[in-house]
DNA sequence: TTCATTGGTTACATGAACGTTACCACTTTT
DNA sequence: AAAAGTGGTAACGTTCATGTAACCAATGAA
């Protein structure tokens, strides 16, 4: 997905769009509404992503800011990633995503079986 | 991007990313807001979409019941959507990213910088 | 008669996003 | 001595979403 440039655009949506619009980073934020979270363990807790992927949006988050990463100079190595107070403001758009998700995805089934039923 | 398939995943957020995760499915939704609009003015509003990309945006979200093609018999044709009931749910997700989305960017703005400053 | 209008479709091309696999450094545990 | 655990990186491949350009049908207007 070729990428928005934001300043070139006025419409906020497209602003949002542009910081958390990718495949992953939606479902990356969620999980850090609970506070700091390892790498490993969003690695699990997300088992479809690739590492590599998992490090990519990892660092493009912090460099826009919305997250903060933490490394201890531990052996074996520790990193923890949490929200930054910039990455705070999307938890309202996070719990509207949630809050949708599973209402939509049964209406939205419902609706299919309609019009595969009609043919 | 790849597409999630909705029915493998029990978390809401890629619920809701399968649906309206696409590039411009929340900016074509969020023209609708204010009720039916015209393919052409669509894609006035929405200068940098292609017409076929448009289009096909428009066919899935009609597939998946997030808006209502009217197409009336005249010629010109005029062709106009809207919103189905499914589709305004989405209306606080969209009301959160548009609040959001002005915020975030002067945000960020500052964040970078801030950075670049510290090189 | 030629142009504009409208809402598309078709064929083709591209590149960003995504994925896979292998590898690394360093320490503790077995 | 070998394996496990951690958080990556590098080199490669793939593919889907997106984009460009040309074209169409039917009517009314110039």
């Amino acid at each position: 997905m070729k990428k928005f440039k934001a300043h070139t655009s006025t419409c906020p949506i497209v602003h949002t769009m542009t910081y958390i619009g990718g495949k992953w980073k939606p479902i990356i934020l969620g999980r850090l509404l609970n506070g700091a979270v390892r790498f490993g363990k969003l690695a699990v807790q997300i088992p479809d992503i690739s590492r590599k992927i998992l490090t990519e949006q990892l660092k493009e988050l912090e460099e826009d800011g919305l997250i903060i990463r933490h490394s201890y100079n531990e052996k074996p190595p520790r990193v923890e990633y949490e929200l930054s107070e910039i990455g705070q403001t999307v938890i309202p758009v996070l719990m509207a995503m949630t809050e949708l998700g599973s209402k939509m995805h049964e209406a939205i089934t419902k609706h299919k079986r309609r019009v595969t039923r009609a043919h």
